[in-house]
DNA sequence: TCTGGGGTCCTAGGACCC
DNA sequence: TCTGGGGTCCTAGGACCC
């Protein structure tokens, strides 16, 4: 695709891996440590709400047995004491920032992976020093300026530094070399290796091969029948090889989505819809925010027992208005459960994004011309948003509170076909 | 282990076209 | 009118990661 991993490889890459340790928590510890620093926490969502899965959690809560992914009532039952705090994106993203303008002053080429996780390659970076000097150089002061810990992996590709970071926790800083493989991971469980989750370990297991040493000498023909593709980028991977570049650019969204568990199951037609409006509004103007309209809408739906289906449709013109997207959805939720079932969760995915300003001239010919009003309004509502947060502006339909089904259904036809005459300001 | 929410990539089947 | 083969697009599901 580019030159970079040919040349790269051809060279020798020095890549660094950096893993912020407990991430969430470790915010929360940086910014009250009077309240936080030692104790056991746990960032997760409400309980009430069926959403108490934690999330995270630090590692005085991990030395209780609690884990990322439990239910907060199993994390209490390990650890009565366990500190339960609600999770604040904006103040992990500012953070975020800090951290990675760090790491940006040792090379220009990084790629950002997630809100806690980067790829620095400082294959020419000699002039701050040797790698090992780099990463401790940052490791040190990511910890005095923003009082946070961080695992660094030093490799020669992207997936040796990420095992690296990977190898001591918290504030370890790991070399991982091509002929350390054998000797540090050879004799771990497959599922260890990066890319290998639970289900694919326990297709290997049934094929007899249990290690990743066992993987790395795997017959590839045989990986490739059983995997397609990944089958021979899995062996790779047990070998410790990987040529992916770091690329500093990140490639454009291909889908934006949202999805709520719901507080309890609900069936009602009129109560899906409105949450579907719900989604829709949010869905929308993350978009939005992203500068994309899309051509694809797909819903998603949990039953009580876990059984998730999509549902999905191309539109022949592109879509970015929540009214729009609330119609879609609930025609596609329609068509396919005309008498719903108990539902536990509910979302919207927009898909096949395109750029805007590309698909200006289609939103133009047959959306806008004939709908100025509704572009003006949207415009409205999002700089009131940006301005006074997320629940400044809500259209009628999106108050669940109203205990008249009938009053609610009404204001429900009214937002999608008419929003203009139904929104509210706080 | 009664299981959140945001994504990406891959696969497989069917429709459709040439 | 018993019916090939290749390519592309769409839909749905699943695995994986953070």
């Amino acid at each position: 695709m580019n030159g970079n991993s040919a040349e790269g490889a051809r060279k020798g890459r020095v890549i660094l891996h950096l893993d912020m340790n407990a991430f969430y928590c470790s915010v929360h510890e940086a910014e009250q440590p009077e309240l936080y620093k030692g104790k056991p926490t746990a960032v997760a969502g409400s309980v009430e709400q069926r959403k108490g899965i934690i999330v995270t959690c630090s590692y005085p809560a991990r030395a209780r047995g609690v884990r990322t992914g439990m239910t907060v009532r199993q994390g209490l039952k390990l650890c009565p004491e366990l500190i339960l705090i609600s999770p604040d994106f904006d103040l992990y993203r500012r953070y975020s920032r800090g951290f990675k303008e760090i790491a940006g002053n040792y090379s220009p080429l990084m790629e950002i992976v997630s809100i806690d996780e980067c790829y620095l390659d400082i294959s020419g970076s000699s002039m701050f020093g040797s790698p090992l000097e780099i990463a401790e150089t940052i490791q040190r002061r990511i910890a005095m300026e923003l009082s946070l810990p961080c695992s660094v992996g030093i490799g020669p590709n992207k997936l040796l530094a990420k095992m690296g970071s990977d190898m001591k926790k918290p504030s370890g800083l790991t070399v991982l070399r091509i002929r350390d493989m054998p000797k540090l991971l050879w004799d771990k469980p497959c599922d260890q290796l990066f890319g290998v989750g639970r289900k694919t370990a326990d297709k290997l297991r049934r094929l007899n091969i249990r290690t990743i040493g066992q993987l790395a000498n795997a017959d590839e023909a045989l990986l490739t029948s059983q995997f397609g593709v990944y089958g021979s980028s899995m062996k790779n991977a047990a070998n410790g090889i990987d040529h992916s570049p770091v690329r500093e650019l990140r490639e454009p969204n291909k889908s934006v989505g949202h999805t709520t568990t719901l507080p309890a199951n609900v069936s009602a037609k009129p109560e899906i819809h409105r949450v579907l409006l719900n989604l829709a509004d949010q869905t929308a103007r993350r978009m939005r925010r992203k500068g994309f309209v899309a051509c694809g809408v797909q819903i998603t739906v949990r039953l009580p027992d876990m059984t998730t289906f999509t549902r999905s449709r191309m539109l022949d013109v592109p879509v970015e208005d929540a009214p729009t997207i609330h119609r879609e959805a609930c025609r596609l939720f329609d068509e396919h459960w005309p008498e719903p079932p108990p539902v536990r969760l509910l979302g919207i995915t927009l898909h096949n994004l395109q750029p805007k300003e590309s698909a200006a001239v289609q939103l133009d010919l047959f959306s806008y011309e004939s709908e100025p009003k509704r572009e003006a309004l949207t415009k409205a509502m999002d700089a009131l948003r940006d301005k006074y947060g997320e629940s400044a502006v809500l259209t009628a339909g999106m108050l669940g509170d109203d205990p008249s089904t009938l009053i609610r259904n009404r204001k429900i036809r009214g937002t999608s076909l008419q929003i203009d005459e139904d929104f509210v300001i706080n």
